[in-house]
DNA sequence: TACCAGGAGAAAA
DNA sequence: TTTTCTCATGGT
């Protein structure tokens, strides 16, 4: 695999593998938002249980949530694991959302700002680190910004795109640095390929075998 | 039974 | 400043 346009061509590789992707799972911004809380150190799957919770009782919204008493919410997050630390977290974006006056429309949080005043401010509330306010920047508002994440660390390593020691920011400058500014669906694309292959291919146990990068990979050439 | 999952914040060193 | 610990359910 070559150090330049690596990435691009993992792109290109997957996309032919999986197809065209275009997606977060929610039906709404602001579910994405939620979503993209929820599934910190945890399998989608998991998160899909909780928010269908939140949809049972009508509450996929920051009024509805910041009117639940926390314990009740709490319950509803409990499939999700980390349930307790989640309520605190999810009520904090509410409650930053109510702050800026888009409780009835988050997604209007992108008018309100630069991209990098939006990020700066999503990083300021409790509970969302870098990835979290990335995805919430890509998927629930549509800004240009590439998501780094624990399949994206796997599957580049095992490419021999990353090094272990680089940090977030590094890891996303690279990315960046091979695609457009502005382009939103290739960022959107590239990372839900990701997450395909991560799922069902390159796992901690990886299943190499009819892997689409199998005939680029490192980690398969060695294993 | 043990490991792992689309992190982040707090505490300890 | 950096590293380690904690949070927790559910699937493989």
């Amino acid at each position: 695999m070559p150090e330049q346009g690596g990435w691009s061509a993992v792109f290109g590789i997957l996309e032919e593998a999986f197809g065209p992707q275009d997606w977060w799972p929610a039906q709404s911004p602001f579910e994405a938002m939620v979503g993209a809380i929820l599934t910190q150190n945890t399998a989608w799957r998991n998160v899909e249980k909780a928010i269908a919770n939140l949809r049972a009782v009508d509450a996929l919204s920051v009024r509805a949530l910041l009117a639940l008493p926390e314990g009740d919410l709490a319950e509803l997050l409990r499939p999700s694991g980390f349930y307790r630390i989640k309520t605190r977290r999810l009520l904090a974006l509410c409650r930053f959302l109510e702050t800026r006056g888009v409780g009835a429309a988050p997604e209007q949080l992108a008018r309100q700002a630069t991209l990098p005043a939006l990020r700066k401010d999503l990083l300021a509330v409790h509970g969302i680190g870098a990835e979290t306010a990335d995805s919430i920047l890509l998927y629930a508002l549509g800004l240009p910004v590439m998501v780094v994440d624990a399949y994206t660390r796997r599957i580049g390593g095992r490419l021999g795109l990353l090094e272990d020691h680089l940090s977030y920011g590094e890891v996303q400058a690279g990315m960046e640095a091979e695609l457009k500014p502005d382009d939103v669906l290739t960022r959107n694309a590239l990372h839900a390929l990701l997450v395909s292959l991560g799922k069902d291919y390159c796992r901690p146990r990886p299943r190499c075998g009819s892997c689409p990068l199998h005939a680029c990979c490192a980690h398969a050439a060695g294993s």
